[in-house]
DNA sequence: ACGTACGGGACGGCCCGTTTGT
DNA sequence: ACAAACGGGCCGTCCCGTACGT
């Protein structure tokens, strides 16, 4: 019973770990379900067998850090203080970015994922969301554009090719550099 | 005389516009040589005529980027102040993206793209001296990243789809955000 | 059971015995992928099924052809008699040549084809060796030469267009003619 | 005035050799008359206005070699003895073939040039001849097999890429393996 | 929970040849 | 004696999805 349970979705994790792998080394582009049915040594029946759509597999990919985002910002927005609820979502932000840091940064930046994430019914909703709590720290349009500099900013980052540091110092730095674009102050930690 | 020497590049630049146009609006991934060729009425055989490859159009497309590119660089390059040799880099930088608004944001989110200009002899070494420019301002890694997020995010931002302001506008806005991300303070202008 | 088995590779063998006839026909460089694809009443995507590249189809139709080789090389190459093996080996390249009459002819004068089989792991090195032992029979440039034009010349001949011979006359034939190129003479068989 | 000719001439032959060249490394089909343009640093239109189509191009290229073929012929056609007329024609084949070694053997081996050289006026009535005269030597199907097997086997070889001969000391083996296969002694020559 | 076989379609690339200039 | 511009067509490759087996 659960054992079967337990495999099936066993399985069908194993086509999204190599879907993600293969995501942030060709983009989700130039990723095909070919590529992926070969990587697990299986045929492309397998990969349409758990996921209908090539579409479907991109959204159960994206799943988990949507859930993360939305528990992020329902958190934020339970916050009072402006500068305090932005700060809250940047820090929940920069935690998502370094946690799924090579796949963030591949699908942010692809114009086919957004193409087909825009008309998630959910996820677009959380964008809108995410941007205000951050552009309402300062008024009209240099907040908007902060905002947008500093969520994009972070997320094309992540992938630190170049970069040798590990992840606690990068989400340090990269949760600095936004506090700075946004203008906001380290709130004083309890006490 | 002068006609025929404008003649000449004339066509091919007929070319690169058609193809700037549409990689706006569907990115360069999205956009086939087919459509390049239907937006002008002409066959794809016109367009492998002009571009042999669909790497030569692209390049060919981000030619006079890259050369503007260079000039701020080398501008920048000669002023002794760190601080001032950096927001000199930054001015230019986001000039150049407010510039090519539309086309530098979905040049830099495509990872097609990217993976093209990765081997540009030319661009890479561009983007290491500008990248060591801004990341001299401070030391270690933390110069590094807000260095990228500043860039990535300027990049990233320009094309203001859901906002509605002019170039001016989006143009002190940006460098106001870069300024912030890099603790660079506005430098006192010649009065 | 069998018949599954069977089944498995009647299909690719059908796509493969098509490929044979229009070679012979049209030449490897001269049939398309379309050709076979219609010879079969289906589409160039059932060809690409089966065979992933067109490079990956030659060398399957060779594959046979290749086995025999072998064998015929490694019985040759036990004998100790320079003669005698040397005698062996064209015995048994023209059965080989004379088996595969039409494909044999078509494909050593195909550049294309020699192109791509020169790059053959097993094939190449099979070359040599049965190069060799022919050449063995005189030393110097002289036996290398006389050994290419024995072998070219079968091969070449075998394509018997003009030529109104059954299969034996020919066999007959062309070893007389290779030995008398190599300098062998016939061996007297077992009374 | 004769300045003129010989230029109008020269520019022509210039086309030539390039062409020459190229069909020896890529083989007749492998080579564009682009490729032929880039070689030599013009358009294609320039290829065009020295051939009209890429059958002419290809039939300047082997008009000398027929023309050599054709004095060969009828140089031996016009000795009696059937020995020494195959053996007068045997040697200026093997003349032929080493003077233009690299392409002769890639022009007999590429089935594309076979197919437009079939229809060759002259050529076809050449070879014809020629191979009737190396028949004769032995009467039924022996002689025609042999034949064949000499002459595909000399004109295959002739590439000698692997071996490391001088002209002359080819030209001495292919004339003795030529001879072997036939069945022809060695004349004696003027004593 | 897979494999086999295939359709329909798009893509980038390249071909040869023609027209129209200079 | 060339160059510019382009048409029409084919090629190999690859894509996603589906129907059907087992």
């Amino acid at each position: 019973m659960a054992t079967a349970a337990v495999k099936a979705t066993d399985s069908r994790q194993r086509f999204i770990d190599a879907a993600i792998g293969l995501f942030t080394r060709h983009s989700f582009a130039g990723t095909s379900l070919q590529m992926i049915a070969d990587e697990l040594g299986v045929t492309k029946s397998a990969v349409h067998h758990h996921f209908r759509s090539r579409e479907e597999l991109l959204t159960s990919v994206v799943e988990p850090m949507i859930t993360q985002l939305r528990t992020t910002i329902e958190t934020a927005e339970a916050i009072r203080g402006q500068h305090a609820r932005a700060d809250r979502l940047l820090t929940g932000f920069v935690d998502l970015v370094v946690h799924h840091k090579s796949l963030m940064s591949v699908l942010v930046s692809d114009p086919g994922v957004t193409e087909i994430l825009r008309t998630h019914p959910v996820l677009s909703g959380l964008i809108q969301r995410q941007t205000k709590i951050l552009a309402d720290v300062e008024p009209g349009d240099g907040g908007q554009i902060r905002a947008s500099v500093a969520l994009r900013g972070i997320a094309g980052t992540a992938r630190s090719d170049a970069l040798n540091v590990d992840d606690d110092t990068l989400r340090q730095h990269l949760l600095e550099a936004g506090r700075r674009t946004l203008g906001l102050r380290a709130p004083r930690r309890a006490h």
